[in-house]
RNA sequence: CGCGGGGUGGAGGAGUAGUACCUCGGGGGGCUCAUAACCCCCAGGCGCCGGUGCAAUUCCGGCCCCCGCAACCA
């Protein structure tokens, strides 16, 4: 059996969950379990970022010990995976200091080997509001826009991690795509930084300005800066640096880092830099999702637009917010959310669409065959076919299989989740023409046998709707499989169908 | 000249060198199994200016506008 290792990023906790991490670790779900459904044995992570002076500094602010100051954000981000239904096999956060420091200590210590870390000046603003350095950002009109200081130029002493030395040999594993980034453009860009050259990169901190993290290992007073300490999380949580490495050994290298655009250069350039020179494999591909934004601008603190992922499935349910971010939202481009879009999309494509489409089939197999459909025969079959266009025609089930699937296989495959999503809502479109074009309703009083037919097929792609939309809406599909009594079998046992009843699927909201 | 991404019917999205597609909304018709759902038809569009081509929304150049990134916001 192949395995899968495929992750999200580690949060970072400085504010509890928004939909934009739901996205991306939604995105990161579907393909999991895509890949499992489709056997292979797949190892799932998501987790926190939780050292470093910003929280710090907020703990403090909250007056609180910032070792359980995080464990509240940490357990928000945790939370997402039984709201979201998230199918991650581990979680890890970077304070924990028996799963995940042993392995960013031993990465460190790799690269230290290599002759890759060396001592260096670093120079930056100072706020001494902060007791930190901050950056450009932080500033407005030259000032910290906390402190309405002006930050002053210091240097201190830190280690280097040698990046330069690699850019090279990383811009060529991308070119060949050994290292593939998705999409395209992210890959251009990428490319684009590398031809200017990778700098060197600042990695450590003196410990006295940064307490919370993880020590270099050999100089106590130093902290490691976020490079080390977050991105060998990846490793860490396979064991890499732990007495068993096992899992590492299994399932390294990760085939998918699911990333925002934000975090593509860190990515793209320092994790493959630590990598080479720790003389480890690197990831297979990094794919960049989009921005959600919400109205139209980016979420923000300050603009009080930001989405809260909790609040969406209280109200509508996992799988209607699984299936805005999987749909309504491009993968790879920035995409957009307003409540008004969301339960637009809900009435439209879940109740109207899917859940409708569900309901006035199984009731018709209630009432016209005592909830009970045997598979006709294949001649029976093809007597009530689906009419595509207007010469062209074929049975059902053979139009599931020979035009839906390998669409949804091939998008799938592509990581273009929107469009097997779409693929999949094109064969209800033609399900609902079917019923339209039989009128079972009317051919129930005439021809019995037929509508029997007619119903089967309709049944079947009902089965084949929850089939494929398995790793989008895993409860939905579920449900479907269960009304229509065919849980836990496989797609050549669907002959028989026996329907129960059952609440409406997408209840609609008012 | 820091880097990059965009501007497609009322709204949001897809797409292509040659009849421009989808969803929502608007107008009309049909159906009644279904959660006033479903099916069919109609109106309306490729930011601006040049260039290359038999042909450009699609390629090239310029302009205008919007938006990200700029080394710890997915």
């Amino acid at each position: 059996m192949s395995k899968f290792y495929i992750t999200t990023p580690i949060y970072y906790v400085n504010a509890p969950p928004h939909l934009g991490h739901a996205i991306t670790s939604v995105l990161a779900d579907i393909v999991a379990r895509y890949h499992r459904l489709s056997g292979k044995e797949v190892f799932f992570l998501t987790g926190t970022d939780e050292h470093g002076a910003k929280i710090l500094r907020a703990s403090e602010k909250a007056g609180r010990e910032v070792s359980s100051f995080v464990v509240e954000i940490r357990e928000s981000f945790r939370n997402l995976s039984p709201a979201l239904n998230l199918s991650n096999d581990d979680f890890i956060y970077t304070p924990d200091k028996k799963r995940h420091w042993p392995g960013a200590q031993k990465l460190w210590q790799k690269l230290k080997e290599a002759g890759d870390i060396y001592k260096g000046k670093y120079k930056g603003l100072y706020c001494v509001g902060h007791e930190a350095f901050v950056t450009e950002k932080d500033l407005v009109g030259g000032k910290c826009a906390d402190h309405d200081e002006k930050p002053q130029l210091i240097e201190e002493e830190n280690y280097f991690f040698r990046l330069s030395k690699y850019t090279a040999e990383i811009k060529r594993r991308i070119e060949s795509k050994e290292l593939l980034i998705l999409p395209e453009s992210r890959r251009n860009e990428v490319l684009a930084l590398m031809g200017e050259g990778l700098k060197d990169v600042s990695f450590s901190r003196p410990s006295q300005d940064i307490s919370w993290g993880i020590p270099v290992p050999g100089d106590e007073s130093q902290t490691m800066y976020v490079w080390c300490d977050a991105l060998s999380n990846y490793i860490s949580a396979l064991g890499y640096g732990s007495e068993d490495e096992t899992k590492f050994l299994k399932f390294w290298p990760a085939d998918i880092h699911f990333i925002g655009k934000d975090i593509l250069r860190f990515h793209a350039a320092i994790w493959p830099g630590m990598l080479l020179s720790a003389g480890l494999l690197l990831p297979r591909e990094l794919v960049v999702t989009g921005m959600i934004q919400v109205g139209g601008r980016k979420m923000s603190k300050t603009l009080g637009n930001v989405a809260d992922p909790f609040e969406l499935v209280e109200h509508f349910g996992a799988d209607a917010v699984r299936y805005y971010l999987s749909r309504e939202v491009p993968v790879f481009d920035d995409g957009d959310f307003t409540q008004e879009k969301f339960s637009q999309a809900y009435e439209g494509n879940l109740v109207n669409g899917l859940g409708n489409y569900v309901q006035r089939i199984s009731t018709m197999v209630r009432n016209y065959f005592d909830s009970r459909l045997e598979k006709p025969a294949e001649e029976e079959i093809l007597k009530a076919p689906l009419k595509k266009g207007e010469v062209e025609y074929v049975s059902v089930p053979y139009f599931i299989e020979k035009i839906v699937f390998p669409e949804y296989k091939k998008t799938m495959d592509n990581l273009e989740l929107n469009r097997a999503s779409d693929a999949v809502f094109g064969l209800l479109k033609e399900l609902d023409g079917y019923v339209q074009h039989y009128e079972p309703f009317h051919l129930i009083e005439t021809d019995k046998e037929k509508t029997r037919v007619v119903l089967w097929n309709l049944a079947y792609g009902a089965v084949s709707l929850a089939w494929f939309l398995a790793p989008f809406l895993p409860q939905t599909s579920d449900k479907i499989f269960d009304i229509f009594g065919v849980v836990g079998k496989p797609q050549s046992e669907w002959n028989t169908f026996v329907v129960k009843e059952h609440k409406a699927l997408f209840p609609r909201k008012l």
